[in-house]
RNA sequence: GGCGCAUUGGUGUAGUCGGCUAACACGCUGCCCUCUCAAGGCAGAGAUCACGGGUUCGAGUCCCGUAUGCGCUACCA
């Protein structure tokens, strides 16, 4: 039987990085296994659904590279009859039962503490959960009364005795009573909707699912629904619950409370490589069985294995007061590594994006500038952590218009006066170099430190920070030959000015 | 409240059948390289494996209990 798997994401919010991990998981086991990745969508809750989720969700997931979905995208929402229809076949066969009790209204704010104060009290009272009085009544009288225009909702009639139970791939096997389950609601009452507990699993059938893969928090809830797969007569797929990710404090990650630093999006935006952060988040509850970290997408597809992801939640480690730690530093770390040793030639186009969006792209970069450009990207990505910074921290290697960082023009310019006078003198001795590159300008600049009677160190830092407007940076001979003659010597003597 | 799941250095993880002087990566500290560095090289600090008890010659690994965290418990998804 081939693998048939589907992430199911409900378009309510971004697609945070819970979720995309959950995706990723999908696809390795579907891609490693030969079977089919499918995407649905849950879209059932008309209030919250909205476009912009979609399309946010559905973007992030071809950011992540594993938007090939085998078939086309299911809308959940587009299988309302059929999930009302599969609700009143079960109450024709007897394994549901129309509850006419009037609906009560619920306030959406304190729902869970609603849920513990009812079952406390529950609990006090002894009530057991098949009390419902319309359990047992006849199919002819509820029909009736349901002709009659009587409102209802749908309730699976859950077994008094005995225990469901299944084995997760995962978390291993589970075990529940049946008593700790009530019949659960299949059917809203009034506008007769499908209930996300049916809705999922008359949508699985129908899809073929042979592994459900997505977080825990599905876990306990799994029960419901095998019962619901039995009362269908349907065969239950293979279940592998996932480990939550949770923020420092180990509470569950939300957009309220933890902003953007969550949302798959922000990673694209914020200068990632999709391949590293894609890289990062299989490492989250789940680890290749030897020692290797970074994988290209074929060694991840090889060595991934549900049974190789483990059950604790992991927490994604960022801080909201340090900006050098926005995000987990480990997914910095990899973006560097990532970006310091790919291919250039894939490298490039990301490059390439980054700098139109700043405007600093030059159509000559395509074809008398090429070989120019990738000494360039080749030089500086060493030490950058995110693609923004070619058009950040390497602003000055694409255009004539950047900042001086205050930090090192207080370093390497104002703390020595001389170089008002150094400096000018320094270019005039670069211009004279014949050919102009890193191995002559290295000499020229030695030559005019000696008899000027300084330091290199002290022109090549202040060069630094003149040409480049940072600190720190590659070799600097690399930047001269980089930033060629005529640039250098005008940066130079611009410089001077700041001394 | 009930039920379920989890618990290895700051973080992510390894540790299959009990033999660990507890491994790897990120981060951190120091040194080296050097013209700088958030790069590279080297070294180091950091974990009584949540706690208590038990089984055993021996337990991170098995059993029981406790604590803490998380999840579910809904006519939300």
């Amino acid at each position: 039987m081939t693998v048939r798997v589907r992430f199911a994401p409900s378009p309510t919010g971004y697609l945070h990085i819970g979720a995309a991990r959950s995706a990723l998981f999908n696809w390795l086991f579907a891609r490693q296994t030969g079977g089919k990745f499918l995407l649905r969508v849950e879209d059932t809750d008309a209030q919250r659904s909205t476009d912009e989720s979609l399309r946010s969700i559905i973007a992030g997931l071809e950011w992540l590279g594993i938007s090939d979905y085998d078939e086309e995208v299911v809308f959940q929402s587009a299988n309302a009859e059929k999930h009302r229809a599969a609700a009143l076949r079960l109450v024709e066969a007897d394994k549901a039962y129309r509850d006419f009790t009037p609906k009560a209204e619920r306030a959406d704010t304190n729902v869970k503490q609603e849920i513990a104060d009812r079952a406390r009290k529950g609990a006090n009272e002894g009530a057991d959960h098949r009390s419902n009085s319309f359990r047992d009544l006849s199919l002819e009288e509820s029909n009736r009364r349901a002709g009659a225009g009587e409102p209802f909702a749908v309730r699976l009639k859950v077994a008094r005795e005995g225990k469901s139970s299944f084995e997760d791939i995962v978390y291993g096997p589970q075990e529940r009573d049946y008593s700790e389950i009530e019949d659960l609601v299949l059917l809203r009452s009034g506008d007769v909707s499908p209930l996300y507990n049916l809705s999922v699993v008359v949508d699985d059938i129908e899809m073929g699912i042979t592994h459900v893969i997505r977080g825990q928090d599905h876990l306990t809830n799994t029960h419901k629904q095998i019962l619901i797969y039995d009362a269908l007569g349907a065969g239950v797929p293979r279940f592998a619950h996932l480990p939550l990710i949770l923020a420092p404090n180990k509470a569950k990650l939300s957009k309220r409370k933890h902003g953007e630093v969550v949302s798959l999006t922000t990673y694209r935006d914020r200068g990632f490589v999709p391949a590293a952060f894609r890289n990062y988040l299989a490492l989250l509850g789940w680890a290749p069985p030897d020692d290797q970290e970074i994988m290209s997408l074929e060694e991840m597809i090889r060595k991934f294995s549900l049974e190789g992801v483990h059950r604790s939640n992991a927490i994604f480690n960022f801080s909201e007061l340090d900006a050098r730690q926005w995000t987990d530093q480990k997914a910095l770390w990899m973006n560097a590594e990532y970006i310091r040793t790919m291919p250039l030639a894939e490298l490039l186009p990301m490059v390439r994006a980054e700098l139109e969006a700043e405007g600093l792209w030059k159509a000559e970069y395509e074809t008398d500038a090429r070989p120019w450009l990738e000494k360039t990207i080749d030089l500086i990505r060493q030490r950058f952590m995110t693609l923004k910074d070619f058009s950040g921290q390497g602003r000055a290697y694409f255009s004539d218009e950047f900042e001086y960082d205050d930090a090192a023009v207080a370093k390497n310019l104002k703390k020595e006066t001389r170089l008002k006078e150094l400096l000018p003198g320094l270019a005039a001795s670069i211009e004279a170099v014949e050919p102009f590159n890193a191995e002559t300008s290295e000499g020229a600049l030695r030559a005019f430190s000696e008899s000027a009677g300084v330091k290199a160190g002290l022109l090549i830092n202040a060069s630094r920070t003149a040409l480049t407007g940072q600190a720190v940076g590659p070799s600097m001979f690399e930047i001269f030959e980089i930033i060629g003659r005529e640039r250098s010597a005008r940066r130079l003597r611009a410089a001077a000015q700041l001394v």
